[in-house]
DNA sequence: CACGTAAATTACCCGCAGGAAAGATAAAGT
DNA sequence: ACTTTATCTTTCCTGCGGGTAATTTACGTG
């Protein structure tokens, strides 16, 4: 029918042929062309044919990697939410003052936001997962919140962080993060990277008990 | 008037009495009700069979004051615009330094945020509209975008601000804000009023040209 | 009181997207 | 070579929700 030019990106599926792959690079395929679509046009406006035909394949041939829609859409949550929880452990690892965590968290999660997956986690709404799923999501958010009000506080307590109220705090540093997965384009102007700088100094500049210089050493001093 | 008050939520379509009634006040009964039920279930997820059904009225009938669903989407969402150009509007007449504009755009803007309509510029999806609605609320979008960089701008050139990029600084504060329509639950803890306060006192004070408020401007070499 | 009109209702249509069933095809095992 | 198994296709089903048509109800007015 529609002699789809070979190139078609980077899908495992050539129209007919070299068929037999890694089962898990085509589940990744399906995940990584389906989180594009339903960030493009959003979950409900992507259809499961759209997400087939991009692959070169039917919608029927989806569902030998997945159950369903909705199970697509958490995986890609998933990923999102594994990435940070990644990060978070390796922050916790590393240590440090309450300031110093919070840049970090700030810096890797405002990188996270410019990516496909990591779009995911404020992009996609919850109500369209399972009650299963949906319950997974809230404990991941409540997760993040956590870890946000927690670096805060330490950082109150450890005198690295000037008094506030770490809930809205962390409400106001998350929000302006999260939003960062609403307007970035990866054809923007500036990379992801410069981005995260930015906004670890604006968003921490103004809590830092004395005046601090960008990601040199925070001295504790207690 | 009436018979009996309705309270200030309910359906002015009681069972079958009292009906017929000036006709903008059903008009935003069904937009007030409509908004709500987008606001709590989503867009898609949201029937209109089930707006209907909450005025005690069918579904056609709806059909009497709007052309479409997409229409009361747009609706929703243009009411909240409105606020916000209205009060941009009052503190453009009101003049006063950069910082003195971008905190008083602060307070109504997150005040703003917690009320359906408000809420309603962040949560929906623009694509849902059709091509002509949404390049107006593209438009609005823009002209939010511009008053937040126009007052850090103003501000950065009278000294009430210190230096700094006022895109990047925009978006971090907007992010901010918009973030509140997502989170902010009317039965919550604090009030909008207070939520306002803080966050205009948190997304400035990492901003200003001198330690707090108050006093003429210094101006501050680099 | 009859009539016209606005605003409902009941009944219906239809397009679409998710998903299931059953048939094909290729690779692999025996 | 024959069978098996996983994978992909063709085909179809079904429910749902937006929107329309035809009909009824009720009020205002001459």
């Amino acid at each position: 029918m529609d002699a789809r030019p070979p190139s078609s990106d980077s899908s495992p599926w050539l129209p007919f042929e070299s068929r037999r792959r890694a089962r898990d690079e085509k589940r990744d395929a399906v995940l990584r062309t389906a989180v594009q679509l339903f960030l493009e046009q959003g979950y409900h406006r992507a259809t499961l044919n759209a997400v087939a035909e991009r692959l070169n394949i039917t919608k029927p041939a989806l569902y030998n990697y997945f159950r369903s829609k909705e199970e697509i859409l958490f995986e890609c949550w998933a990923l999102g939410q594994e990435r940070v929880d990644g990060f978070i452990a390796e922050i916790n690892a590393r240590g440090g003052s309450g300031l110093v965590k919070l840049r970090q968290l700030v810096r890797a999660y405002a990188e996270n936001m410019a990516d496909d997956y990591g779009a995911s986690l404020v992009r996609f709404d919850p109500r369209d997962l399972s009650e299963e799923n949906r319950a997974i999501v809230r404990a991941g958010k409540k997760s993040i919140d956590r870890t946000f009000r927690k670096y805060i506080a330490d950082g109150i307590k450890d005198g690295s962080i000037k008094p506030c109220d770490p809930k809205l705090t962390a409400f106001a540093i998350a929000g302006s993060l999260n939003w960062i997965g609403h307007w970035f384009q990866r054809d923007g102007a500036m990379p992801p990277a410069a981005i995260a700088d930015e906004f670890t100094d604006r968003l921490t500049e103004g809590l830092a008990a004395r005046p601090t210089k960008k990601t040199a050493s925070i001295r504790r001093k207690r």
